[in-house]
DNA sequence: ATTAGCACTCTCGCCTTGAGAGTGCTAAAA
DNA sequence: TTTTAGCACTCTCAAGGCGAGAGTGCTAAT
């Protein structure tokens, strides 16, 4: 596998990254004359059709330039850039722009979204942070119009949550505060069986509320990651792979489908890991809807309590050494925030 | 304007709904064969050069069928779609459909938004409802892992806010309690202006609190409108006439950046009004955006108070006569909804 | 081991060409 | 006066042919 010669390493990465900058093929007498090698053209020849007889090449029709395969970019990422860094001018430009919403914890995701697609001139994904386990924190009552209340819940891992109960008649905002109140003071830190083995409420109106309260914390538990984030699909559909309009119609549907992207999210475990950010090339054969695509994703968040996952969609051609470090800054930067704000069971006591 | 006779209708709407279908231009014998017209060729070619000649209809090249121009869209949609009713059948697969997800509130939205692209199959815009006029609810303040503090801030309309607020130093979590509590009995039903106008609070902490809610309510009233839910991008991206791609990129940028949007909704106002929709057919020479594109919009919730727009966007040539009727019916079913949940004010004394 | 030279292949843009669809006009029919 | 048949004309679109350009692989010379 790594039987290359140090010209062959160097001609394929120059390949690869001509490849990523001009989407067009590239042949021998460009790469001389652009990068001044001090060889002929016949040589690069030479060596580029041992690099398509490994699988690293390829050519689109029989003479017509060299393209990289799946093969040929995996090389690129765990050779090349696997260890680059994001430059200290990104760095704080980001870190600023996070620094001025620090407040405004609903615009986090959002912005992380469009920070992310911006650098890495890609689209983006990101999930919310999500609890492995929930732990009840406050649960609140609020009376609206008519029989139906409003209840908002908090989690320990700081999700809030919003239902509604309707109840068989009207019940005044001082009766919901107290029933609230005593709710409070039996769940506190209480995980969803916890609460379940709880001795059953004596009060219809709690005894409801807990039903409503175990089946939300069910459901966000049961969630493989809760709302998700997109952005820069934009950036993606303006490569010129994407002009025929086929492949872009089935990456705007990927984008859509939340359903199709809870699926990519989930199998963020295997495939060519780099310093905890992950690379998919070209859908690895599994994935249809990815033919022509990479995927770089990072999980974030504390190992175990609460965690999500970002990353970048773009054209299997995509500025890797850019969107990397991107990447991975971004997970580290979210993982920070999250630390910060996790609502500490040590303040509980 | 209304001097057509009444064969010119029947032929401009057989043609506006023949093109609408097909995507192709129609011509004279197409439409007396497929809709087996009593009359000959040569008869509807004269017919269709008058409306040709009155601004209805267009010929994308000298010779080649006709293609209906904004105003004759416009003509069919205020003279033949304007009173048309969604079926039973749709009503009841939308309502049940609602009626499964009443609890969750976090979920009308998306929902909506969801059915809408489904049902008008077109691209959906939907804003979360919004209080022309923010009155304090209830806060809640919860400790965090360090000097942070999370606030939860929900307001008469029922919109529920987070912010994080970093504090000098560590607050135990019963102290932020008493001071939520005292906040509350102090704002409980009050407006911005009559917040502010309050005697300053002595304590630090709930100084610092106030500010932020201030700003909060400040923040939402000034928004044009909520969080922004979209879907069924697909739908229109699959219409032949984004198959060259330019004008899909346009329509993908107009749904991704959140302020051409905004723009877009704030203008809700004039336009062929049809029924409290709202139709705006190519852009209407302001919006250069929406060449070849037309929006179906409607306001939802109680005039004055809360209120959200929602809407299709798709092709000029749309399928009107089945969008119209599905945006009116969710405005009103969203609009009962938001007034069932509504905080009243009765409830608070 | 490298390089120059050369014949070969394949794409792409450009042009021509012919079929097809639809029109407008005129003159005849109702 | 209105409708219709007939006809010449226009324009698009798909298919085919052609030449330029770019790039290759191979061979023979350095």
């Amino acid at each position: 596998m790594n039987d290359l010669t140090e010209r062959q390493r160097i001609l394929l990465t120059l390949v690869v990254r001509d490849y990523i900058d001009t989407a067009e093929p590239v042949g021998s007498k460009t790469i001389v004359e652009r990068y001044k090698l001090d060889m002929s053209t016949a040589t690069v020849r030479n060596e580029m059709a041992a690099l398509t007889e490994m699988g690293y090449l390829r050519q689109p029709h029989t003479s017509a330039g060299r393209v990289p395969t799946e093969e040929g970019y995996r090389y690129f990422v765990t050779h090349v850039v696997y260890q680059a860094d994001l430059p200290g001018s990104a760095r704080d430009t980001i870190s600023h722009q996070f620094y001025q919403a620090r407040q405004d914890v609903e615009q986090w995701m959002p912005l992380a979204a469009s920070i992310l697609a911006h650098h890495s001139r890609a689209a983006s994904i990101v999930t919310a942070p999500h609890s492995e386990r929930s732990h009840y924190k406050h649960v609140e009552l609020i009376a609206t119009q008519g029989r139906q209340v409003l209840m908002v819940l908090v989690m320990t891992g700081g999700e809030v949550s919003q239902q509604i109960l309707t109840l068989a008649e009207p019940v005044r905002q001082e009766h919901l505060s107290l029933a609230a109140d005593r709710l409070n003071q039996v769940c506190l830190g209480k995980t969803t069986e916890e609460i379940a083995a709880l001795p059953p409420r004596s009060e219809s109106l709690e005894k409801d509320i807990l039903t409503l309260v175990l089946q939300d914390m069910n459901h966000s538990e049961q969630r493989v990651s809760g709302e998700i984030y997109l952005d820069g699909l934009t950036n993606v559909l303006s490569e010129p792979e994407f002009l025929e309009s086929t492949d872009a119609r089935r990456a705007v549907r990927l984008f859509e489908e939340r359903s199709l992207l809870q699926d990519l999210l989930a199998r963020t475990t295997n495939n060519a890991t780099v310093g905890g950010v992950q690379v998919l090339i070209g859908g690895e054969g599994k994935w249809e809807d990815l033919k022509e695509c990479s995927v770089v994703l990072a999980r974030y968040g504390i190992p175990g309590l609460v965690t999500g996952t970002l990353g970048v969609f773009g054209p299997m051609r995509m500025p890797y050494g850019r969107t990397i470090p991107t990447v991975r800054f971004m997970a580290d930067l979210l993982s920070g925030l999250v630390s910060e704000t996790m609502v500490g069971d040590e303040n509980e006591q």
